[in-house]
RNA sequence: UGCUGUGUAACUCAGUUGGUAGAGUCUUCCACUGUUAAUGGAAAGGUCGUAGGUUCGAGUCCUACCACAGCAGCCA
């Protein structure tokens, strides 16, 4: 091997072990300082860990003094030379520079990101450019391994991976707006009786982009045992909050021959393997989240994984917020849909900690919830966290056919579209479950983010799809 | 969409009862330094979100609009 240069990302040069080797590293600059004595320290990032390595440039190198000197926050360059043991404090190793090669400078005069802390507002209108940034860094490393941990999960457990469409024609899978996806010239919609006819359209039919992949993932239950989706989702609500994106990523299990109580278990061990890979994975950037974002990231991840969430019906849940002095500004009583303070109280003042709760009245929850026996409760189950809220919804699917359709009908809805849905309990029908799992959320809950725009790389909001 | 708040230099902000703008950071230059968000000094940098209005005079008051943020609803 001597005399090969070998190509290391910075994460690795920043480990002893490769002490004395000659090295390629090729990254970003963020940071240069100059010696009087003749050379200069380059701190440079190349995205594989939260850290920098330092690079050492001497002025005896051919470029010092027209490029190396120059160079500026944001720069590319490709540095040759050997991999030493620092003699300064602050890290364990660094790089003397045999080369230091700059593909491109960048101008200090109107490169946005400065050396220090910008506001995340502020670094949204550079989306480009603010993954270059310590904690936009570490926000995408933590969502790479939470996708990663989803997958290894699922996998490891036997489920497969299934693609449900993401345009679909099915207006009515449930809440929200959703967005009309057309071909039709919009300058000149062809019409009859007055109204667009969309059997001049692409699909002969109106159609839309989902909100959801359930209903064909139970077909694929159906058949396959256990699946899961994991694919983008859209809502045409016009949200502004927090914790609302147009466009965003949802992960939704479907379990054959599950009820909800195994339901609420899997939820269960699903966070927890997440949180768990995270911290073993992510520990560096899981300590810069504790130190400048949240300082109570870690203590809760870790008070998560060693604790059995709880269990609640969505009764004793009522009971509870009718016993409390707390003032809520809507009123409590059984029937209602919980709002977010009651939520948010249950979960961060009286729990203080994850709690699931059930056996949801069927009046609030939509038809393909199981219906239970007491005649007024659903099997449904959200799981609420902290600080965000509800983040798994999900529910036992109700698999008796004449229930079903009834309960389509009580809701208004026409059981003849769903006619493949209705096949599922016709032929073979089985006891199945599943959850939906909001990525973005579930990362603003492990980041300690506050503002689901800040966990997705372009976020889609109403007015803005910038990138 | 509703309520509340914010909008002053490239960035973060201050601006007192209305009297025509200030700090830190960044940048440039000088000094110093195996430095590490380096340090010390100097300079440069602004039609105060937009459009009207009140006033002798508006960053400061009023109206509308735009943008952004927080909360609420919708939910993941």
């Amino acid at each position: 091997m001597d005399g090969v240069m070998e190509k290391l990302s910075v994460r690795n040069a920043r480990l002893p072990e490769h002490v004395g080797r000659q090295i390629i590293l090729e990254g970003w600059v963020r940071t240069r300082r100059d010696s009087k004595a003749g050379f200069s320290f380059i701190e440079l990032n190349d995205g594989s860990c939260m850290a920098n390595i330092q690079i050492v440039a001497d002025a005896d190198l051919p470029n010092y003094a027209d490029e190396i000197k120059h160079l500026a926050a944001g720069a590319s360059v490709r540095i040759e030379g050997e991999l030493k043991q620092s003699q300064g404090k602050g890290q364990a190793t660094e790089v003397q520079a045999s080369s230091v090669h700059v593909y491109g400078n960048s101008d200090p005069e109107t490169y946005p990101l400065q050396k220090k802390r910008h506001s995340f507002e502020k670094l949204r209108e550079w989306a480009h450019l603010r993954p270059r940034s310590n904690t936009f860094g570490a926000v995408f490393r933590v969502r790479n391994q939470v996708s990663k941990s989803i997958h290894d999960f699922f996998q490891e457990r036997g489920f497969l991976y299934i693609n449900t469409p993401i345009i679909t024609a099915s207006d009515c899978e449930g809440a929200g707006e959703m967005f009309k996806v057309t071909s039709l010239d919009l300058n000149n919609i062809p019409k009859k009786d007055g109204k667009p006819d969309f059997s001049k359209d692409f699909f002969d039919r109106p159609s839309y982009l989902t909100v959801s992949g359930q209903l064909e993932g139970e077909i694929f239950a159906s058949a396959l045992g256990n699946v899961y989706t994991f694919g983008p989702t859209f809502r045409a609500e016009n949200s502004n909050t927090s914790r609302h994106l147009a466009e965003f990523w949802m992960i939704e299990p479907e379990m054959a021959f599950l009820d909800l109580q195994g339901n609420m278990q899997v939820a269960e061990d699903f966070i927890k393997r997440i949180f768990t890979d995270v911290l073993r994975e992510c520990a560096e950037d899981m300590e810069f989240f504790n130190k400048r974002v949240d300082d109570t990231v870690l203590e809760t991840m870790n008070k998560i994984i060693n604790s059995d969430f709880l269990r609640v019906t969505y009764t004793e849940a009522i009971e509870i917020l009718e016993k409390t002095d707390h003032k809520f500004d809507y009123p409590v009583s059984w029937g209602i849909d919980l709002q977010s303070e009651h939520e948010r109280y249950l979960t961060e003042k009286h729990f203080e900690q994850p709690v699931i709760l059930y056996d949801y009245p069927r009046s609030i929850k939509p038809f393909y919830m199981r219906c239970n026996d007491d005649g007024k409760t659903v099997c449904a189950m959200d799981v609420l966290v902290p600080n965000v809220g509800e983040i798994i919804g999900g529910s036992q699917r109700e698999e008796r056919l004449d229930v079903l359709v009834e309960r389509m009908k009580e809701q208004g809805l026409d059981p003849e579209e769903y006619w493949w849905y209705l096949d599922l309990r016709k032929y073979g029908t089985i006891p199945h479950s599943g959850f939906g799992l909001g990525l973005e959320r579930i990362l603003q809950f492990i980041t300690g983010m506050t503002n689901i725009r800040d966990v997705i790389p372009f976020p889609r909001t109403p007015g803005n799809a910038d990138f």
